[in-house]
DNA sequence: GTTGCAGTATACAGATCTGTCTAGTATGAT
DNA sequence: ATCATACTAGACAGATCTGTATACTGCAAC
């Protein structure tokens, strides 16, 4: 059976996925039970515990999901121009896109941390998801010729986490379009356009 | 009964506050339960509900708390300066400060947030608390003479979230030291030092 | 046709959660 | 002395949580 090609049912493992990355993401993890998750999956419990296991699990795939989806829009995005520069800030024109979108609340890695008890095997992802957008900004700050990239990733980090804040607590994309801008200025400093 | 002056017995309402400072902070909301609030407080569960009518209560209460220190804090290093340059990169030196210790994890309002179900009466003092920041920061950037105060303050509030991110996902206080750099270089062209 | 796989439906165990209730104690004011 | 206040101790209700177990169904491969 060949499920990318006939594709003609949906596993019960996407269903799972795609419902918890609904209500874990809108009402926090710990909130939403495994109940509501297999009901909103329209799958059953023991789908849920063959699949994955426990409920920390399905909050880990859920994560990993998440960062994929995150790294595949940048890496769309980033492919759509050969200058570092505009694909610097492509990172941020997606980062704005979509924190405008009405159901976005935040970074998915930011509330996770802020739900997990200290220890969880959770954190990992986190780690993984920061690691990949700073190292993302690292090598993008060295192609656009920075005279220190590693400074100026980790101010770009500071954006983007400010960018993902705002939209979480104001319910807004406002940050992200300041954190665009800014970004843009801080090019034009490191690139030495703007040095005293 | 003058507590303030007497002060021999701590009253049940401010254990239970410190107690769910340490708790709710450490662990998050949604993880520690009434009981273990008591058991860390030392008090009776009557004397919760008694004080505080519910948990929600006693959340807000503690949010209340927690926004309350905070804008001691930053005060009390506002009135050691004059100058309002001084007194603006002051205010990331506190965060600084208070993310470099070992048991900060990050804005209590961002993960508060992260947990909230949608319609929360907690999400007010959330409000708050980024309300006053914002008017702070307005307030300094008008002082300091820039350009554009509002826009600074933006950028200054994105700082601000992106270092009490890093804290909280990366446990450390990089995230700060380099929101206060930038925040100077920030100064810097607000104030027309560096203007093209 | 039989075997194995993936999934459904549902009852249940055991723990934990918020919140209520009863009963009793210490203390200070009047 | 009495009375209100603030508090303690703990049982309890009722809901909800994660995770397990049982019994069944549809389907594809061999």
């Amino acid at each position: 059976m060949n499920k990318a090609a006939v594709s003609e049912k949906v596993s019960a493992r996407d269903r799972l996925l795609a419902a918890a990355g609904e209500l874990f993401y809108e009402e926090g993890i710990n909130t939403v039970g495994i109940d509501r998750v297999i009901e909103h999956a329209g799958v059953a419990k023991a789908s849920l515990y063959n699949t994955f296991g426990s409920k920390d699990e399905l909050i880990r795939a859920y994560l990993h999901t998440q960062l994929q989806a995150r790294q595949e829009r940048i890496n769309a995005r980033l492919a759509k121009s050969d200058d570092p520069r505009a694909q610097l800030l492509g990172v941020f024109d997606v980062m704005r896109e979509t924190a405008s979108r009405p159901e976005f609340r935040g970074c998915a890695f930011v509330r996770a941390s802020a739900e997990l008890k200290p220890g969880s095997a959770v954190k990992v992802v986190c780690d993984e998801s920061r690691a990949w957008t700073r190292a993302l900004f690292t090598r993008l700050a060295k192609e656009v010729g920075a005279h220190n990239p590693h400074v100026l990733a980790d101010q770009l980090v500071l954006l983007y986490d400010g960018a993902a804040v705002s939209a979480q607590m104001d319910g807004s994309g406002k940050g992200a379009v300041t954190a665009r801008a800014l970004a843009a200025q801080l090019l034009d400093i490191a690139q030495g356009l703007r040095n005293l």
